[in-house]
DNA sequence: CGAGTTATTAACTGACCGGTCCACCATATG
DNA sequence: CATATGGTGGACCGGTCAGTTAATAACTCG
């Protein structure tokens, strides 16, 4: 359960008394996972304390407080988030194909067990976004740079001769985006994972070209 | 700011010693907003005094504890909400334009502000639909009835000749459930109402036909 | 009018939370 | 090996929370 790491991973360069105990990176994952799977408020110092292992006074001294902690954890996954997403756009061959996964992406867990998890920046932008200024900037810029991701690809599967010229890449790139936070979102509401997984096929179907 | 009523509203047959002095719907209408736009952990039972006018014995008296009270006030939305949807799809012209309404309800409000807001029942699910068993309940049943309600809509829309009749209309009201949440997210994330409806007229020529 | 019943109010309780502080300790350096 | 540095863990604190209780007020009905 501990997550423990002798490796030196410290910034400072000066006097160096004692290295990190720990790994902050693996932290940051058990933490945003607890966060994930609890929400903000249901997250006690206590939970954190049990995913990572560390006491109050190493987080305090690491991340500064409970709400710090929490934008780094959410931070880091969205980038991992916006990383996976550039991965597979750029290792696609056809890039339409690419668009297909990234809508049915809520629904491409077997079990259904992601799609009842949800996503974390939703999570966070429905618990928090209303009352804190800085999570709901962090929103409108995941957003925003996955319309601009998913644009990019449009714009691409356009050039491919995939797609109908006539479209608004960005435009596209919003249905698109708010359709996959549809699927997201219902999944939620514990919709059966085969009933969702058939809408979500509807929904290409109607939104992207092709069979 | 206080809700008093003089009407006797009170179920009990027996001896009634002393009637309340205020309006079970109008104390649940105000702390349904509040909930609204605090969500559930977030609103203390002081906030729930202070919107009510009541006192906490008072509360306690006629609901039970916090979670019972919002539960009632979460019942009551999504009845309201249901009524509402009922009321429009039976009394609009051409049932089409009903679900063309339906889709586009997140952008209805001018300002905005609905939008920001959300959906009281779209929230809790966010929020507690993982941990309250009560919460995923209401909310399976709540969506399972609105997608019924569009079904029927859609089936009527085949009858009046405006929709394709190889469609299922469960699955149609399916999809455009999933994509009329997914502009209910949006909106959430403090996007821009202007291009959020841009975005809903873009989904309602795609997932609705005729212009 | 008064006895009985219920609503109301505010003081109170115990638990828990986030955050601080400090004594202790592991390590790098000279 | 001695010392300085800063990581570590847990005791501790003030505040807040949901929920209880008991005294009081308001009302019905005989």
């Amino acid at each position: 359960m501990r997550v423990m790491d002798r490796s030196v991973k410290n910034c400072y360069a000066g006097h160096m008394a004692r290295p990190r105990q720990f790994d902050e990176e693996q932290v940051l994952r058990a933490v945003r996972d607890q966060f994930w799977d609890a929400g903000y408020a249901a997250t006690s110092l206590e939970d954190l304390m049990r995913v990572s292992g560390l006491g109050k006074g190493s987080l305090y001294g690491a991340f500064g407080d409970k709400r710090q902690l929490f934008l780094r954890a959410l931070r880091s996954y969205n980038e991992t988030s916006c990383g996976y997403l550039q991965e597979m756009f750029s290792s696609t061959p056809r890039v339409l194909d690419a668009l297909r996964a990234f809508l049915a992406a809520p629904v491409s867990d077997p079990g259904g067990a992601a799609a009842r998890r949800g996503c974390l920046m939703a999570n966070s932008t429905y618990e928090l976004a209303t009352t804190d200024p800085d999570v709901l900037t962090e929103a409108r810029r995941t957003y925003e740079t996955t319309t601009g991701l998913v644009a990019e690809c449009v714009a691409r599967a356009q050039d491919e001769g995939d797609m109908p010229r006539d479209a608004d890449p960005i435009e596209t790139a919003r249905a698109l985006l708010v359709a996959q936070q549809g699927l997201v979102f219902m999944g939620r509401t514990g919709l059966d994972i085969d009933k969702l997984t058939v809408t979500a096929r509807t929904l290409t179907a109607q939104l992207l070209p092709g069979a």
